[in-house]
DNA sequence: TATCTCTACTGAACCGGTTCAGAGAACTCT
DNA sequence: AGAGTTCTCTGAACCGGTTCAGTAGAGATA
């Protein structure tokens, strides 16, 4: 049926033994021998058994990915299906598969990674969604699976980091309020627990008190569009309202934007709103979404590609992604004379 | 290291071969036999190899999913997402996992499931997507890769599908529409080259002779916010411009609405509006959106039951979920009375 | 010419399971 | 008691590769 690696052999007339070296470029046959083993194994149609391969090297040949995130709301996130995809442009590159998981609860997603480690699904994993004293970085290095992480966490990691700054573009949507003549600027953040929740709530703050403002209200919320609606509520009741609000993502953001508009205030004379992501669908709303663009596409290529030179035996070093920059649309405007209260 | 077959069988005092039909509950050893087998594993710590597991039987204990699109449109879609966590929320339970492909292009989808083929990554595939005469059938019926189709295809296949009908609640936005007084409902569809973009224009159009209206304008799109926008743009153009129109999804709808209103017209005074998923920020949109709740979560749990029991030999019949029922929000109201224009 | 070294290659073990043919033992049937 | 059947278990082959120890032969060295 299938050619193996056998049929080679013996229709090259050498040993199982001489057609594996001939067939992986390693020494121990002569230019001859080897050119002859090749192209009866071309002629023949033999094709490598990834299943045998495994087996007795030890290898995968597959990166795993474990997402942990509350399935009904994962389709709101543009970030995972973009990341998936860079990380595929490298894979299939590789010839390296991509293993997925998507945990609804911590302990689902702890198991997630254990299952991959127990049945040795893949050679590595990549980390996303970082936490500020991240249990995963623990739990890979006890079982021993190589890793990468998104961004570098702040608690000590033997894996290398593949860095996108996200506050270069909230410090710039500061900058760029800041510059309409808005000195109220709330901010409303995703879940501190999050590295990339506390860096834009971070970023944010930063930059008020460099343009020397106090910074206003902050929220944490939970990158939902419920939650930026919840979010938004509270700050457009707070006795200072705020005339801007920087929303640590699009989702929340739009769910904002239009509960403001549906009080009655117009977006940007009444209030100015941005987000971050910058999600196809920014650009329809009316008015568009001023934004940061992440780049999930690039970041995930990049990951695995440092993931894969890791298992390749590379040393782990962190690697800098360019800072995405602030897309200025018309949901931001100066700041109004008199806010409506 | 790690405990093989072969130390149970030693410390038990039995062959490779009794263990192996002990742990796999085969007959072919006496009930004391293999209930000391067993303890012995259990003390031992024994843990099956898949590697091993697959390459003896042929398996890969996995399932596969190409997904066709535009990678920085992926992350538009929804659908996804929840469909993936609905396929892992069966395939835990069976200790499968789950490979994924990202294709941008025809051909990369087609080398995709090639490449599934050729290193036996999977047991089985899920196609989703479906498209009038879609080429993937005869492919994986070359490849011998048993799979299950989102949906009946028009043309044969022999594959079970795992149904969910999208013509009722289409219908039902029509009827919805029509007794609150629309008479010219337009439709902006998805390509008609997808079965469920087929299949919805259908809906309306059927909806709409059946009310005895006649179907007014069609705009095919291709369910990208940029589409529905184009799509849109073009139906409050034409001469007599609808007073209501039906998105064949979410994104587009969203897109449609934002327009409209940046052109000044009311939703849904002026312009009723309806989209097709219910996604998340559906409901927080101003003014909400009426549609129609796709449940990909179940039918990705679904069809990977199919799957898994296509793949343990069982019959292939199709399944029929149940027809997601309309959700009527405030983008829909009665039609004006003096249509601007 | 005898010895040493190096290269090219073979045969077998190995990865960790599954599966099959066959050997004994126990049990049934006549 | 002898023959046939069933049950339990063993040993070995097998899945398709990788890898290692060892050998034959060619070429270099003394």
């Amino acid at each position: 049926m299938t050619v193996t690696i056998n049929d080679v052999a013996q229709a090259a007339g050498v040993s199982k033994g001489a057609v594996s070296y001939a067939l992986n470029g390693q020494p121990g046959v002569s230019d001859d021998t080897r050119e002859r083993i090749l192209r009866v194994a071309r002629e023949l149609g033999w094709k490598p058994n990834l299943r045998a391969k495994s087996l007795s090297s030890a290898k995968a040949f597959a990166v795993g990915l474990v997402v942990a995130r509350d399935p009904r709301l994962l389709g709101t996130d543009p970030f995972f299906p973009a990341f998936i995809a860079g990380i595929e442009t490298t894979l299939v590159e590789h010839e390296y598969a991509l293993v997925l998981t998507v945990a609804a609860s911590a302990e689902a997603e702890e198991l997630g990674y254990r299952k991959l480690a127990a049945d040795s699904r893949v050679d590595g994993v990549i980390l996303t969604d970082m936490r500020v004293d991240d249990s995963r970085i623990a739990l890979l290095t006890s079982l021993k699976i190589p890793a990468v992480t998104l961004n570098r966490p702040e608690t000590p990691s033997p894996f290398p980091a593949v860095c996108m700054d996200d506050t270069e573009g909230i410090a710039a949507a500061v900058e760029h309020l800041v510059s309409l003549g808005h000195t109220r600027i709330g901010h409303v953040g995703g879940p501190q627990s999050y590295i990339h929740g506390r860096s834009r709530r971070l970023a944010w703050q930063n930059a008020m008190s460099k343009a020397g403002l106090e910074a206003g209200s902050f929220i944490e919320a939970d990158f939902t569009a419920a939650g930026g609606l919840a979010a938004t509520t509270e700050l457009l009741r707070s006795p200072k309202r705020p005339t801007a609000i920087i929303y640590a993502n699009d989702l929340m953001a739009t769910a904002g934007q239009s509960y403001a508009q549906s009080l009655g205030l117009a977006v940007p004379d009444d209030l100015s709103i941005t987000g971050y992501d910058d999600t196809e669908l920014a650009t329809y709303l009316n008015p568009p979404l001023t934004t940061v663009p992440a780049d999930p596409l690039l970041w995930g290529r990049v990951a695995a590609q440092q993931l894969l030179s890791l298992l390749g035996g590379a040393p782990a070093e962190d690697v800098y992604l360019p800072s995405p920059k602030l897309v200025v649309r018309a949901s931001t405007g100066p700041a109004p004379s008199m806010p409506k209260n």
